[in-house]
DNA sequence: TTGTTTCCCATGAAATCCCATGTTATCCCA
DNA sequence: TGGGATAACATGGGATTTCATGGGAAACAA
């Protein structure tokens, strides 16, 4: 699961430390490393370990070949997604479109979120992680017990 | 089940023994450890184990993922949260930022609540359970038996 | 060549591990 | 039921490892 937020420097090289939780969290994969794509939603990437992916395409695969909704989310998340390979230090290096999608620059934020986690520019993140934690509260409400648990008859 | 209520220091490093009630109860997990996150209702951290982090990850999974409120609580639970594993004495080191939140100092309350727990600095854990106290006493008739909650697989 | 990418090693700070100790709670047996 | 033995728990401090980061050399591509 990966949780948490931590904010770490691009060099040079375009290299950036992945969080040492999140990289045990994809460990044992098929490769050793992340999958990372440009969110559809808005200026931030998208990743995950083999384990996302292969939810993602049970969901895209249960619809019809060819609605139309399929199609344009199998473009969106594996055609754009990319296979980042980690060094011997624990380091991606970011593709130059991935950073600009995002707006990075210097550092980056990642930010787990269970299943799957987020890469922000710092600035951006702080601004909406502020207005997240005021909406939460406001919301809490519409948390529901989990569907796994049922209630039974004693 | 977490229970009861302990206060134990925080030493010159940060570091804080769980109640070994606590401790027992998150044995067996993935990781020998508990999952900690500032509240974003007030001024204490909120934590529990695994099982309780499957329970939100279920209960967000529910919602419709462009929901607004779905993302508000997934970055002010999982975004926020981290996981503080064990040393070899039971002790979690406690995040300087986390500690901030919740004004913490010298010493700090474990608070048992069922499924989950929260950690408050003392004096604050004080104030707050004589008021919990006396309203507790005028909603006592609210109290009724429920159905059994059950596990099963989905 | 020239620029890019991959691999390898160095380093400082921070987190973690390991061992020691006093105190409290629990066990056990007379 | 008393009371000593034993184990569990909370705490302290030094040693070691991990982590994030920087830079050079070798492999590769244009």
């Amino acid at each position: 699961m990966f949780v948490s937020t931590a904010t770490n420097g691009i060099d040079a090289k375009g290299r950036v430390s992945v969080p040492a939780g999140f990289r045990s969290n994809v460990a044992g994969g098929p490769f050793d490393g992340i999958y990372v794509w440009p969110s559809f939603d808005g200026p931030w990437l998208e990743g995950g370990g083999q384990a996302l992916m292969d939810d993602y395409l049970d969901m895209i695969e249960a619809m019809d070949p060819y609605d139309e909704a399929r199609q344009a989310l199998e473009q969106s998340i594996f055609g754009e997604a990319r296979t980042l390979s980690f060094d011997a230090n624990g380091r991606i290096t970011l593709p130059k479109d991935l950073a600009e999608h995002a707006g990075l620059d210097g550092k980056v934020t990642f930010v787990g979120l269970g299943r799957r986690f987020e890469i922000w520019n710092p600035d951006s993140h702080a601004r909406r992680a502020t207005t997240a934690r005021a909406f939460a509260k406001e919301n809490k409400l519409k948390l529901r017990r989990p569907a796994r648990l049922k209630a039974v008859d004693q």
